[in-house]
Parts: structure tokens; C-alpha cells; sequence
DNA sequence: CCTACCGATCGGTAGG
DNA sequence: CCTACCGATCGGTAGG
């Protein structure tokens, strides 16, 4: 590793620091240059303008969620397992990257949605990309039998980032504990309904604690 | 009305269009001063600072989501058709309100969840009464017998928060026109879902017209 | 990668 | 509500 990137890649660590408290605007060359002990030109040297470094960012939380979220998920067999390996990876990434703010991928999404431009681009095309790879999960599971063959892989991937976005303001703005607890409850529940009418019924008791949603799930499934 | 209320009003009107495109933070004094035609510190007598400023814009937000969404849903009967309205317009408050981007509220949740002073303690403790009035929506549902006693008012408050959060994303990121019919898709399999096995063939009628999701999911019930 | 510097804009104030 | 002004910081560049 050349010493360029070495320092690119200390650089970046604390850009991602700063973005997940203070957004990508609030990501200043001036206090990046600060915090990572470099020079303002040194900064512009590696990023060339803030938009560079605000893209650079972005590519780099994409990597973070490629290591921490989906890779490791792929651990797990193809269908729900392996879904849920996702959500509940996600929901951990941040503390995982030891972040000391929350998703910077969602808070650009709403920093950015009215902002026309390379950046919000990037944004745009990293959460369509996430969301198919959970749609792909999700057909995969229908393939599977885990989830009736008439479920929407596109709308529930939908639900699901929505659940991931609702959960991040209990966790970061209420300081709710429970936020994780809640949001793993929301996607139980979005796989038990997606799956038979009664699924519901029979898996109440398998929440929180255990939720063995999974087991639960399957178990459930009617013509499996 | 006093001449001083009127020009606070007309600033306010500017400052919650900047904030909705540009965030709490773009809001800036320079832009705002500008495009309200006084000058900045013109600005300063009526807010005293940029946080007074920002708080000023919240609580009109707080006004409008009065105004425009809990307030018209009221003329519905307690239950599920008030709460179906609540979400009906919430989910078309911006474009009511004529602003050019998107919620204010919602951008400026992810834009200070960590960012401690009183901004953040006003945005939060505004979100909060929002999911209380939706559980107690949620809880008028029940005593009407239109969702089932075991529901959990909280946390169905919460998962039409995050359909909420997640849809703004597809109307104003991705610019789908679909999303909110997907949203409103979502919040019907979750009233479905928490709803008896067969409440979803009762409510198969209420919906918009084109998504009858509810329906096909009900039928697609292989036991009900 | 540095020093030294740029114009523009930031939030805010003095004094009226 | 205005003009006139403040120090600080913004993103960025020249020249090395």
C-alpha cells in the first residue's frame, strides 16, 4: 500500500466521523484538515473540492456496507436467513464502524433529495442498489418457499429501508434502547404477513427475545 | 393583524420554502434576508438568531401538519378512517403547502439527531406528539373494533412513521411517482396484517382505487 | 504535501 | 426596520 493512500484512507476515516455527526455539508475541509492533522491544500491535493470529498464519502460508505452488511450476510442460505442476516446487520453497521453518529447514507438521502447533482447522484444510485440486492434476497426466498410466490420483492425491500430509516430516529434522535428491538419486530412482522394469513397467529409468541422469526416463519408456511 | 405579524408570516412562508429544498442549515440569513427583500438585519429583530430562526421554521411546520393533516382528518369518525386519512394527508402536506422540496421536518430529524441544543430537542419533541397522535389513532381503531385488542399502538405508530420517511425518499430522490401508492400499499398490509385474519376483506373497499393490494393480499390468504 | 493568500459568505452587532 | 460594519470561516488557488 503506497503511503498515498495510506493517508487517503486515515483521511477518510475521520471525513466519515465527522459526516455521520454533522451530514456532508457539515463536513468542512477547514476541520477535516484539523482533525486529521494535514493542511487545507493538503486535503484538496487527494479530493481536488469538497464535492470529491463528499463523493469519495459516499464510495466509502458503500464499502463499509458492502464489508460489514452484505458480505458477511452471505454467509447465511440464500432465502430469509439470509435476508435477516442483512437487516440485522445493518441496523449494527454504524456501531460496528464505530461511527459515532448515525447511517451517513440516509442522512445524505434527505440532505441531498432537492439538491441536483453529482453527489445526490451517487446517493440516488447507491440506495437503488440497495435496494434491489434486498429485493434479490427477497425473490430468493420466495424461490425458496419461505415467502408466498405472490409477494412483491420491490415493495417489501421498500418497507424494509423504510423500517431501517424510521429505526435510525429512535436510535439517534429519542436515544431509544429499543429502537433495534422495534425495527426487528417491524420486519418480522412484514415476512410474517408477506407469508400465510395465519402465519401471524402462530408466531406471536416469537418475538423479541427470541425471535425466532425464522423457525417460526417457516414453520408457519402453509404448503411448504 | 399587526403590520409586524404580517412581514414575520411572509419571512416565515420564504424561510420554510429555503428549508425544505435546502435544510435548516442552508436556511441562511444572507439567502433569506434576499429573497424576503429586507435586509439581514431586518431578519434579526423578528428572530434574534439563526437558531431562532430555525425554531421559528419548526414551529410553523407544526402549524401546517395542524392545519393540513390532523386537523381535515378530524371530520372522519374515530378509527381506522380517521387514521387512513391522517395518512392520506401527510403523505400530500408539501405538495398542499406548495413547498418545492420536501418534509422539513423529516430532513431536519436525520439533519440534527446528533446534534444536541434546543433544535434538536424541538424537532424531537415534535415527533414524539406526531407518534403519539397516530397511536392514539391507532388506539381509537381498536376500541371501534377495527384492529384487533392485541395490537400495539406504539409500535404501529412507529411503522407508519417509517413508511412515511421511507416514501419521501422515492418521491423526492428517486422521483417515483408511485411512491405514494406504495406507501399507501404499505400502510394497508400493516392495518391488514394487525387487523383479524379476515378484517382485510372488511377494508378491501376503503382503499384509493388503483392498489387494491389489500384485497389481492387477503385473498391470496391460503387458509382465511 | 506545505505556506500564504484570495473573494465570498457566514452569523451577528452598533447605532440609528 | 435600515446602513455600515465586525471577525470567523467557507471553498479554493498560486507557487513551491
Amino acid at each position: 500500500m503506497r503511503k498515498g493512500q495510506k493517508t487517503r484512507t486515515a483521511i477518510l476515516e475521520q471525513a466519515l466521523s465527522i459526516a455521520s455527526q454533522l451530514g456532508l455539508s457539515g463536513l468542512t475541509i477547514g476541520t477535516l484538515a484539523e482533525r486529521s492533522g494535514l493542511s487545507k491544500s493538503g486535503l484538496f491535493a487527494h479530493f481536488r473540492s469538497k464535492e470529491g470529498l463528499q463523493l469519495a464519502v459516499i464510495q466509502g460508505v458503500r464499502q463499509l456496507y458492502s464489508d460489514l452488511v452484505f458480505q458477511p450476510a452471505m454467509q447465511e442460505p440464500p432465502g430469509l436467513p439470509r435476508l435477516r442476516a442483512i437487516v440485522e446487520n445493518w441496523l449494527e453497521w454504524t456501531g460496528t464502524a464505530k461511527l459515532p453518529g448515525g447511517c451517513i447514507l440516509t442522512a445524505a438521502a434527505y440532505e441531498f433529495d432537492d439538491c441536483p447533482g453529482p453527489v445526490r447522484e451517487l446517493i440516488s444510485q447507491s440506495l437503488r442498489e440497495l435496494r434491489k440486492t434486498l429485493a434479490r434476497a427477497v425473490r430468493m426466498a420466495i424461490d425458496a418457499g419461505q415467502l408466498p410466490a405472490e409477494s412483491d420483492p420491490e415493495q417489501l425491500a421498500f418497507e424494509i429501508c423504510a423500517i431501517y430509516a424510521g429505526a435510525q430516529l429512535d436510535t439517534r434522535l429519542f436515544g431509544d434502547p429499543d429502537a433495534r428491538r422495534r425495527a426487528l419486530l417491524a420486519f418480522e412482522n412484514l415476512i410474517d404477513r408477506a407469508g400465510s394469513g395465519n402465519a401471524s397467529a402462530q408466531s406471536g409468541t416469537g418475538l423479541p427475545l427470541a425471535y425466532d422469526g425464522a423457525a417460526s416463519a417457516s414453520a408457519a408456511r402453509p404448503n411448504g
